[in-house]
DNA sequence: CGCCTTTGACCGGCGC
DNA sequence: GCGCCGGTCAAAGGCG
């Protein structure tokens, strides 16, 4: 999908009136930003709930322009509400500037489409076909689902405390690398999902998509270690054997394709994460996405940055182990290297994403 | 034993 | 109406 890899995807009922229609439009910078630095520095990382992170240009209502999507983010634990602050007082420079132009050429963008109608959120609050027979299964119309995408980077993938479990992969047509479908494992019945899929113009971002909501407290830890460490190979050829990623542990553990789309298994991560809030928010990723988000009425396309929200997104890095980023290096070497990789301990590669793809951006609203 | 990943099949939305 | 495509299901097997 390279470049046009718009994801059309719908923001969760979380808070949406029912009736809007909107699209939300993440723009990923990070590739663009010189210096993230300044970014980083305008970021604050309290830890006085369950939401970590800080992010400019989200908070106050009563001037977020995006208070939809920023809801959104919230909700999915993007975000942690402050005191006060404008949209613009917190950016940097570099994003302000970024602001004032036209907007990003279309390759920098994701757009997500909002489309929420009564069904969607009676589909969406119904909580997933998870809870009707096989013969009647709960298939939401797509353009009307609710989702929430972003792109994130290696790293952002690891820091989701979330617990993820992979229940599907598919091809994509038009993608190198397959899409990865994952609901949230830490309570039964919990609608959060997500969808993690690499992005075809820079293999080391990942396209992120959340959806539904999680029904239940983000988990102090993981809470299963089970099935998370896949240490065999295996050789098997997945459904999108298109991918060119190099055979991540998990990659060649189950998918590689699969670890094209998400480089952490979130399991994987499960055992040698703590996730310890106040930590993982202390230490953004050095290579955090810079996003700048923005809301669109889905119905006015061509009114699609009247909204001026192209708020600077960070989403810091959580928990790494050191292990996992040893990982990451090693994975790295191979992948420029040798078409053959293998970890460690195969349990840690950033590849092996499975759940990690979960673990993507911290979980759903 | 419980939870995980993998993967083919199934189903429904959507475009033509 | 048909076929493509994407999302989900569920069986099989693995791991701690």
């Amino acid at each position: 999908m390279a470049d046009g890899w718009d994801l059309h995807a719908v923001v969760s009922g979380c808070t949406t009136p029912a009736s809007s229609s909107a699209t939300v439009t993440v723009n990923c910078q990070t590739n663009n930003v010189e210096d993230p630095l300044p970014d980083l520095a305008s970021l604050t990382f309290a830890n006085d709930d369950n939401t970590p992170f800080y992010y400019p240009g989200f908070g106050d209502n009563s001037d977020f322009e995006c208070e939809g999507l920023e809801e959104i983010y919230r909700s999915f634990n993007f975000l942690k509400p402050r005191p006060n602050n404008p949209c613009t007082s917190s950016i940097s420079p570099t994003q302000q500037e970024a602001q004032s132009l036209p907007p990003p050429p279309p390759q920098t963008m994701v757009q997500v489409q909002q489309l929420i109608t009564p069904q969607t959120i009676k589909n969406s609050r119904a909580g997933s076909s998870l809870a009707l027979p096989a013969t009647v299964r709960s298939r939401r119309r797509k353009n009307q689902q609710t989702k929430l995408v972003r792109q994130m980077s290696h790293e952002e993938l690891l820091g989701d405390s979330w617990a993820w479990r992979k229940y599907g992969q598919k091809p994509i047509k038009g993608s190198p690398y397959p899409r990865n479908y994952y609901r949230c494992s830490t309570s039964k019945g919990c609608g959060a999902r997500k969808q993690v899929e690499k992005s075809p113009s820079d293999p080391d971002i990942y396209v992120v998509s959340y959806s539904g909501e999680h029904t239940h407290p983000r988990p102090t830890h993981r809470n299963s270690l089970a099935g998370t460490t896949r240490a065999k190979f295996s050789s098997r050829p997945t459904a999108a054997g298109a991918s060119s990623e190099p055979p991540s542990s998990a990659g060649t553990v189950a998918n590689p394709p699969c670890s094209s789309s998400s480089p952490v298994s979130a399991s994987s991560l499960s055992p040698s994460t703590p996730l310890i809030e106040g930590e993982s928010s202390a230490a953004p990723p050095e290579n955090s996405l810079t996003d700048a988000i923005e809301i669109l009425d889905d119905d006015e396309d061509d009114e699609m940055w009247e909204t001026e929200c192209d708020e600077v997104v960070l989403i810091p890095n959580t928990v790494m182990s050191e292990d996992i980023l040893k990982g990451f290096e090693e994975v790295r070497r191979a992948s420029s290297g040798s078409t053959r990789f293998q970890t460690r301990d195969n349990s840690l590669s950033p590849w092996n994403f499975s759940a990690a793809a979960a673990g993507g951006g911290g979980g759903g609203c």
